[in-house]
DNA sequence: GCTGAACATAACTAAAGGCGTATATAAGCG
DNA sequence: CGCTTATATACGCCTTTAGTTATGTTCAGC
C-alpha cells in the first residue's frame, strides 16, 4: 500500500547492488543468493529481493520449490535516463582538461 | 556513528535530485535554492546541500555573505560507471524486441 | 561597533529502514 | 500423511535520516 520504494532507493543499499551484480552474471535461485551474502541471514536477503522485485529490477520464476531470480533489463534504465542530461557535464570537464594539457 | 554517505544514498533523496536539477541549469545561491523548494525550510535545504557537498556532487564558493553552489562535474560519474556494465542488458533487450518485430 | 541578512549548525522528534529470531507457507520425498 | 527443504512473512529492536524550531556565525552597510 505505502512504502512505494523507487528505484533510486533500491540501489542505494550496498547489499542490493551486490545482488544485482550477481544476477548480472547469471540467473540464480534465492538460496544461491543467500549463500553469496554470508554476512546476512536468509530472511534479510529475501527482503532485499522483495524490494528489488517491487521496483522492477528483478523478476522471479518458480522452479519447484526454488525460486529463480533474474535481472530485469529495463529497470536500471530509469536511472540511466535520469543521469543522461548530466553526462555532458563531465564530458565537458574532461574535454577542458584535455584541452588544457594540449596547450601547455 | 560516522555518516560517510555515499553518492547513491545522496541521489536517493528526491529533494536532493531536485537540487541537482536546479544546479544543472545554472549556479545558484543557497537562498535561491531555498526559494525553489517551498515545501522545505531553510535549514532543511542547507542540510541537503551539505550532504551533496560531502559526497562531492556540488561545490560552494563564497560571494560576500552569499554562498554560490555549483554542480561538480565528475560526481555522478561514479553512478554512471556502476551502471555501465548493466547497460548492455536493456540494449540487448531492445535489440531482441526489434528483431522480433522485424520477423513477424 | 551595531543591526539585519544570509547561511550553517544544534537539539530534538518522528518515521523509516535494516537486522535477527521466530514462524508461516508450500513443494518434494519417503 | 508426516518430515525436510526452500523461501517468504511477522515482529520487535535499534540505528539512521529527514524534518522542525532555535541558535550561531559571518558579512555588509551605516
Amino acid at each position: 500500500m505505502f512504502s512505494a520504494v523507487d528505484v533510486f532507493e533500491a540501489v542505494a543499499e550496498p547489499n542490493r547492488r551486490h545482488l544485482l551484480g550477481l544476477l548480472a552474471e547469471r540467473d540464480r535461485t534465492a538460496g544461491e543468493l543467500v549463500d553469496s551474502l554470508p554476512t546476512l541471514t536468509q530472511p534479510a536477503v529475501s527482503r532485499h529481493l522483495r524490494v528489488l522485485r517491487e521496483v522492477g529490477l528483478v523478476e522471479v520464476r518458480p522452479d519447484g520449490q526454488r525460486r529463480i531470480y533474474a535481472l530485469k533489463p529495463d529497470g536500471l534504465q530509469r536511472i540511466d535516463d535520469w543521469i543522461t542530461p548530466y553526462r555532458r557535464f563531465w564530458r565537458d570537464h574532461l574535454a577542458a582538461l584535455q584541452q588544457h594539457l594540449e596547450n601547455r
